[in-house]
DNA sequence: ACCGATTTACTTGACAGCATGAAATATTCA
DNA sequence: TGAATATTTCATGCTGTCAAGTAAATCGGT
């Protein structure tokens, strides 16, 4: 198709490059005002809403499950993360995080710029046709 | 201010983290078709188009300069890249793509399918919408 | 114009984190 | 009992940092 030698097109995936960039110098700049690497903020960030078997983990981050062992060992030695066994299953550990942990996966999220300053400038009109935007750009149709 | 907790700013962050998550899968994906890393996919990206001293790298990719080494030491191995003498100054070294590295970083664009799948769906007047909306995201005022 | 001190470019080595894959253990389920 | 699942451990490779080292350019005072 003539869609990739489009300079329109090129254009926009070059913007969108330049986002990803923006987003992970935001994102791994919050964490490590916490001394958190990125995965590691992002692991904190998932515990915090709610406790997760560390195979769901590593579905979230479409990792090997070996991968988050590393992780949340690191978590746990700083206190932030705790292992408890799963009642209904004896297999499974369930990483939670601790008191702390919600506090900073809190500061975490409040220190993340990357919601405020970049959006600032749009109206909520046009906040709301970049929503439907991206929607549409990753296949969710508008429900 | 009343930014973050707004729905809507909320929303749009969080889609703009799946498009992260999505840009990075695609090239992670397109670079391991090539058994490329996605920092050696990235690099050999800049050099195909020109011939860059080891301190440009480190700068475009905000890493320390001891990290290129290694990155295009692995670029060099395969013979994807090569180092040059600058004339103009003995200290610096130009990394430059070889005839098969330029060849591997054309095929690497071609088959990265971000440009097209999740565009693809945009009309051009869509498209112009997203490009204005992310250029005044990321502070260029349209020129 | 010269020479010593500083700065710049790159590399090396040590170390930590992330990622994979293979093998080991414990537990569940058919 | 035997197959499948959840986690961990180990070996390995890549990316990243920092500190130290080498080579070359540049600057300032004479």
């Amino acid at each position: 198709m003539a869609t990739r030698t489009d300079s329109l097109t090129l254009e926009v995936v070059e913007l969108i490059g330049a986002v990803v960039a923006r987003y992970h110098e935001e994102y791994d700049r919050a964490a490590a005002e916490h001394s958190l690497t990125g995965a590691q903020a992002r692991v904190l960030g998932l515990l915090s809403l709610e406790p997760l078997p560390m195979r769901k983990i590593a579905l979230r981050l479409k990792c090997e499950p070996s991968n988050v062992t590393g992780i949340i060992d690191r978590l746990e030695t700083r206190g932030l993360v705790e292992r408890r066994p799963d009642p209904a299953d004896r297999r499974v550990k369930l990483a939670a995080a601790t008191e702390e942990g919600r506090r900073t996966a809190r500061e975490l999220r409040d220190a993340l710029d990357f919601a405020r300053e970049p959006l600032a400038g749009l109206s909520d009109a046009e906040r709301t046709v970049l929503r439907d935007l991206l929607r549409r750009m990753l296949g969710e149709e508008t429900p």
